[in-house]
DNA sequence: TTAGGGTTAG
C-alpha cells in the first residue's frame, strides 16, 4: 500500500482507534523509509511527497495530534513547507483540547504574526482558552474580532462566548448574548442554564428551562445534567419535577444522568431515592460510586458509605482520589483515627499520597483527629498542595492550638505563590482572634481590602471578630458598616466579644444595630443576649428576650435553652432556672454546668452539689466545667474533705487534668478552712506555673487566719508574677492591719502609692424602664439617682416584707448583686454582726452588709463606700473575689475608713 | 469549532 494510499484511508476514517491503528502503519512505514533514508520519524513530509498536497498534510497533522498528542503534532506543524488557516487551528485545537490553554494562545500569537488571517473555528478554540483560563480582557478583544470579522451570528461562537461571560462572571452580560442570538439551539439553551446554575442563579436557570419548552427546543440529556444542580438549592420538589420531566420526555438513563439524579437526591438527603435510582440500569463506574459513597458520608451514615466501598471493590471498580476524599470524610465526622489510618495505607498502597484531593483530605482528616504531626507529614507528601490543601492545613492549626504554626503555613503558602482566598483568610483570622494578635489583624486587614475579600460575609464576620476580640471596638464597628452584607453572625461574634470584655450593656446594644439592619435574631445570637442580660442581671430585658425567643420559635433551641437556665440561675431566680432546665427536652452538659452554676452562685451550696448527683444519675460524664463549680460549691459551703475528694477524683476517675483554675479552687477551699500551708504546698507541687491569681487567692486566705509570714512570702510571689495588681498590696496591708501591725499596713500602702497603683474605680448597673444604666462610683448626679434611691427601697421593703433580709440567703431568691447595690446605696438597720449567711455578712463597724460571694464568672460584686459604690471586678476566677471578699478587705479598707 | 457526572478547606 503507498503513502499516500494509506494517509487517504486515514482521513476518511472517522474512529479514532481505528485512526490511531492506521496512524500507526503510517509511521512504521515512516520509519521504515527514515530508517532507510537516515531521516527522523518526525519527519515524514518531505519523505512522503506530501508538499504539495495541504489537504493530506492537514489529516495528518489532526492525526497526530489525536493519537500521539501536541508535541509530535507540533514538530510535524514546524514542519509543514506551507501552512493555511487549517493547519494553525488543527494545531491551536491540539493545545485546547490537551488543557494548554496559555500555549494555545500564544500559538495564536505567532498566528496573528504570521500574517494567517483566523476563521470562525480558530476563533472558536482561542475563546474556548479565554474562558478556561478567566483571561476576560483577552476574551472581549477576541469578541471584537469576532464582530469585526462577520461571525457575530454564528452558533458555534455565540455558545462559546455565553460560556465566556459567564466564567468570568459577567452572567448579565452572557444572558445578553444569549437573548440576542437569532438561532437558539439545544446547546445554546444549555450553555445558559449551565452559566446561571454555575452562578448560583437557580430560579433563573429554571426560569430559562421553562422558556426552552415553550419555544419548542427540546432539552437533552447535557440539559438535565446541568440544570439538576439547581436543585441543591431549589428543594428537593423541584428536583423530583426535573426528575418527572425527563422521564416523561423519554430521556435516556445514562451513566452520566443517572449521577446526576443520584447527586440531586444524595444532596436532598433522601439517600434510598439515590440507590433507587443508581440501581435503575445495571452500569456503574467509579464516579457513580463515589457519588453513592459521597452521599452516604454527608446523610452522616458512615457504615453505609464503608459498605458501599467493599461493594465497588467486589464489583470490579477500583477506587480513586476522589473516592478516598468522600471516604475520608467520613472517617473526621465520626473522628475515626483507626479507619483513617486503614484508608491512608489503602492510599499509600495505589500510590496516592502525593495526590492534592486524597492528600488534602488526608491532612484534614489527621487534624479533626487532633493529630497536627500526622497532618503536616501527609501534607509533605503531596506534590503540588492546592490552596483548599493550605488552607485545610492553615484551619487545622489554627483551631487546634497552634496558632503560630498557622501563621508560618500562611505566609509559606504566600511565598510559593499560592493566593488565599475567602476560606483561606476567615481561617487565619480566627487565629488572629485566639491570640489576639493586633499586627497579623491589621495586616490582614490591609490584604482583605486590596483583594476585596471582604465581600465575603464570612471573611467580613472573621474580621469583626478579630477586632472585638484584641477589644477594638470601633474598628470592628467600622467593619460591620463596610460589609456588603451582614447576617446574625455579624452581631453575635461582636456580642459575644463585648460579653467576654465585661462590656454586656455595649452588648445589648447591638440588639438595636441589629434590628435596623432588618437581621433577624438566630438562636446563637439570642443565647448571647440572653447572656449579656444575665451579666446585668437585666432582668426586664432578659425576660423580653425570652418572650420574644418563644414568639420566633427559638427558645426549644439547645442554646438559647441554655442561655436561659444560665440568665435565671444568675439572676438568682433559681425557679425560673429550674424550668427553664426542665424544658429542655435532651439537657447537655452545658445545661446542667448551668442549673449547678445558678445554684453554687446564688449560695444554694446542697442544691447544687445534689444537681451534681442527678446529673452523673442521668448519665452524664461531669466536664471540666462542672468540677470548676463543684469545687466551688464545696469550697463555700465549707466542705473541704467533699471538695478534696472531687479534686482527686477528676484525674482518678474522669480522667481530667485540673488546670490553673481547678488548683486555685483547691487552692481556695484550703485556705478558707485554715490549712495555708496545704494550700501553699498544692501551689508548690501542682504541674502547672502558678499564677498571681493563685497566690492573690492565698494571700487572701493568710489575711483571713492572720499569717503573716507565709502572707510576706506569697505576696512576695505575688507582685513578682504582676506588679501592675494593687490587690496584692492592698491585702497585704489589712493583713498587718489586722494582725496589730498598723506602721507595717501603712508603709505598705504607702509603697503602693510610690508605685503608682490604686484601686480602680467603681461601677455598677441598674434597669431603669427597661434600660440598663451604667453608673460610677461616687457619682450622686447621674440623672436617674431618684429612681435608683425608689428601686433600692422597694427592693429593701420586699426583702423585709418577705421576711427574707436576716435569714438565710439559702432561702432568698433575689438577686445578689442587686442585693449588693441596694445596701451599698442605703444604710441598713443597725443589727450587728448577724451572720446572715455563708454569703453575706454585716460589718461590725459601719453595720453594712457586705456580699461575700458573687456569681461564678464574668461577675462583679458591688459594695458601698460612703456614699459611692465600688465594683469589684472578677479576676480570671471568682475565687479571687470571693477569697478576697471573705477576708474583708474592702470592708475595712474603703467602707468603713472612706 | 460549541455543552455533561464524583472530591478535600472557613
Amino acid at each position: 500500500m503507498s503513502l499516500t494510499t494509506v494517509t487517504k484511508f486515514v482521513i476518511n476514517t472517522t474512529q479514532v482507534n481505528c485512526f490511531k491503528e492506521t496512524c500507526l502503519r503510517v509511521l512504521s512505514l515512516c520509519n521504515s523509509r527514515a530508517l532507510k533514508e537516515g531521516v527522523s520519524v518526525h519527519s515524514p513530509i518531505t519523505k512522503l511527497g506530501l508538499q504539495e498536497d495541504l489537504y493530506l498534510s492537514n489529516n495528518l497533522l489532526s492525526l497526530y495530534a489525536k493519537c500521539f498528542g501536541v508535541e509530535p503534532a507540533r514538530h510535524f506543524f514546524d514542519e509543514m513547507p506551507d501552512r493555511d488557516v487549517v493547519s494553525w487551528t488543527g494545531m491551536l485545537s491540539a493545545y485546547v483540547r490537551n488543557g494548554r490553554y496559555d500555549e494555545a494562545l500564544e500559538f495564536f500569537y505567532s498566528m496573528s504574526i504570521s500574517g494567517q488571517c483566523p476563521n470562525e473555528f480558530t476563533l472558536s478554540s482561542v475563546l474556548r482558552s479565554c474562558s478556561l483560563l478567566g483571561d476576560f480582557d483577552y476574551g472581549t478583544r477576541i469578541h471584537a474580532y469576532v464582530i469585526k470579522l462577520g461571525f457575530e451570528s454564528n452558533q458555534y461562537l455565540g455558545s462559546t462566548m455565553i460560556d465566556l461571560y459567564a466564567r468570568c462572571g459577567f452572567t448579565d452580560e452572557a444572558c445578553k448574548i444569549f437573548t440576542n442570538m437569532d438561532n437558539r439551539d439545544t446547546i445554546s439553551w444549555t450553555t445558559i442554564i449551565s452559566s446561571l446554575v454555575q452562578a448560583e442563579k437557580f430560579s433563573q436557570a429554571l426560569a430559562h428551562y421553562m422558556d426552552m419548552i415553550c419555544a419548542g427546543v427540546h432539552p437533552n440529556e447535557f440539559t438535565f445534567v446541568k440544570l439538576l444542580p439547581a436543585s441543591y438549592s431549589l428543594g428537593l420538589n423541584y428536583g423530583k419535577l426535573l426528575h418527572a420531566h425527563l422521564i416523561i420526555l423519554g430521556m435516556r438513563l445514562n451513566l452520566v444522568l443517572k449521577t446526576a439524579l443520584v447527586n440531586m437526591y444524595s444532596k436532598c438527603q433522601k439517600m434510598e431515592d439515590a440507590i433507587k435510582v443508581s440501581n435503575q440500569t445495571p452500569d456503574y463506574d467509579v464516579l457513580l460510586w463515589t457519588s453513592v459513597i459521597s452521599g452516604f458520608t454527608q446523610s452522616l451514615r458512615v457504615t453505609d458509605a464503608i459498605a458501599a466501598v467493599h461493594e465497588m471493590e467486589l464489583s470490579g471498580t477500583v477506587p480513586n482520589n476522589f473516592t478516598y476524599c468522600s471516604i475520608l470524610k467520613a472517617s473526621s465526622e465520626i473522628l475515626s483515627l483507626e479507619l483513617g489510618k486503614q484508608i491512608h495505607s489503602r492510599i499509600i498502597k495505589a500510590g496516592l499520597e502525593d495526590d492534592t484531593c486524597a492528600g488534602g483530605a488526608l491532612v484534614d482528616m489527621y487534624m479533626k483527629c487532633y493529630l497536627a504531626e500526622d497532618a503536616f507529614g501527609a501534607f509533605r507528601d503531596i506534590t503540588s498542595p492546592s490552596v483548599i490543601t493550605w488552607t485545610s492545613l492553615i484551619a487545622g492549626f489554627s483551631q487546634h492550638g497552634f496558632e503560630k504554626d498557622s501563621f508560618q503555613s500562611f505566609a509559606e503558602m504566600r511565598a510559593v505563590g499560592i493566593q488565599p482566598n475567602s476560606f483561606t483568610l476567615s481561617s487565619i483570622l480566627r487565629a488572629c482572634s485566639t491570640v489576639k494578635s493586633h499586627s497579623q489583624t491589621v495586616k490582614l486587614h490591609g490584604l482583605i481590602v486590596k483583594t476585596k475579600a471582604g465581600c465575603d460575609t464570612v471573611v467580613g464576620n472573621a474580621l469583626v471578630d478579630a477586632y472585638a476580640a484584641l477589644g477594638m471596638v470601633d474598628d470592628a464597628w467600622h467593619v460591620v458598616t463596610s460589609m456588603i452584607h451582614r447576617d446574625a453572625i455579624t452581631y453575635t461574634c461582636l456580642a459575644t466579644r463585648m460579653n467576654q470584655m465585661g462590656r454586656y450593656e455595649v452588648a445589648l446594644d447591638v440588639i438595636v444595630r441589629m434590628y435596623m439592619d432588618d437581621v433577624e435574631m438566630d438562636g446563637f445570637s439570642m443565647a448571647s443576649f440572653l447572656s449579656s442580660s444575665a451579666g446585668l442581671a437585666a432582668m426586664e430585658t432578659g425576660r423580653q428576650l425570652h418572650c420574644y425567643s418563644i414568639k420566633a420559635g427559638l427558645a426549644s433551641g439547645i442554646s438559647v435553652s441554655n442561655a436561659l437556665v444560665d440568665f435565671y440561675g444568675k439572676c438568682g431566680c433559681t425557679d425560673d432556672a429550674y424550668r427553664a432546665f426542665k424544658g429542655i427536652s435532651e439537657p447537655d452538659i452545658v445545661s446542667w454546668n448551668g442549673l449547678i452554676s445558678g445554684l453554687a452562685s446564688t449560695g444554694h451550696i446542697s442544691s447544687a452539689l445534689s444537681t451534681f448527683d442527678d446529673m452523673r444519675l442521668a448519665g452524664f460524664k461531669p466536664d471540666s466545667i462542672t468540677f470548676l463549680l463543684v469545687l466551688f460549691a464545696c469550697s463555700h459551703g465549707g466542705l473541704v474533705e467533699l471538695g478534696l475528694e472531687h479534686f482527686q477524683s477528676m484525674r482518678e476517675k474522669h480522667e481530667i487534668a485540673p488546670q490553673l483554675d481547678h488548683y486555685a479552687c483547691l487552692v481556695d477551699l484550703l485556705g478558707r478552712a485554715g490549712r495555708l500551708e496545704d494550700a501553699m504546698e498544692v501551689i508548690m507541687t501542682m504541674p502547672l506555673k502558678p499564677d498571681a491569681l493563685i497566690y492573690k487567692t492565698l494571700l487572701g486566705a493568710c489575711k483571713s487566719h492572720r499569717n503573716i509570714a507565709l502572707g510576706e512570702y506569697v505576696a512576695r510571689q505575688g507582685i513578682e508574677l504582676d506588679p501592675s495588681d494593687p490587690a496584692f498590696y492592698v491585702l497585704l496591708a489589712n493583713l498587718y492591719e489586722e494582725s496589730g501591725q498598723p506602721d507595717l499596713a501603712k508603709s505598705t500602702r504607702r509603697v503602693m502609692r510610690e508605685r503608682g497603683l490604686k484601686k480602680n474605680p467603681g461601677q455598677c448597673w441598674m434597669e431603669i424602664r427597661n434600660k440598663v444604666h451604667l453608673f460610677n462610683a461616687g457619682d450622686r448626679s447621674h440623672p436617674h439617682i431618684n429612681e435608683i434611691h425608689e428601686k433600692v427601697e422597694s427592693l429593701i421593703t420586699d426583702l423585709k416584707n418577705r421576711g427574707n433580709l436576716y435569714q438565710d440567703y439559702e432561702d432568698s431568691s433575689y438577686h445578689s448583686e442587686k442585693l449588693a447595690v441596694a445596701f451599698g446605696l442605703l444604710r441598713t438597720p443597725r443589727n450587728a454582726s448577724i451572720r446572715i449567711s455563708k454569703n453575706m455578712r454585716i460589718c461590725s463597724e459601719c453595720h453594712n452588709f457586705i456580699m461575700l460571694v458573687t456569681q461564678f464568672v464574668d461577675r462583679e460584686i458591688i459594695v458601698r463606700d460612703g456614699n459611692r459604690l465600688h465594683v469589684f471586678k472578677k479576676g480570671e476566677c471568682s475565687c479571687m473575689v470571693a477569697a478576697s471578699l471573705q477576708h474583708d478587705e474592702i470592708f475595712h479598707n474603703s467602707v468603713c475608713h472612706s
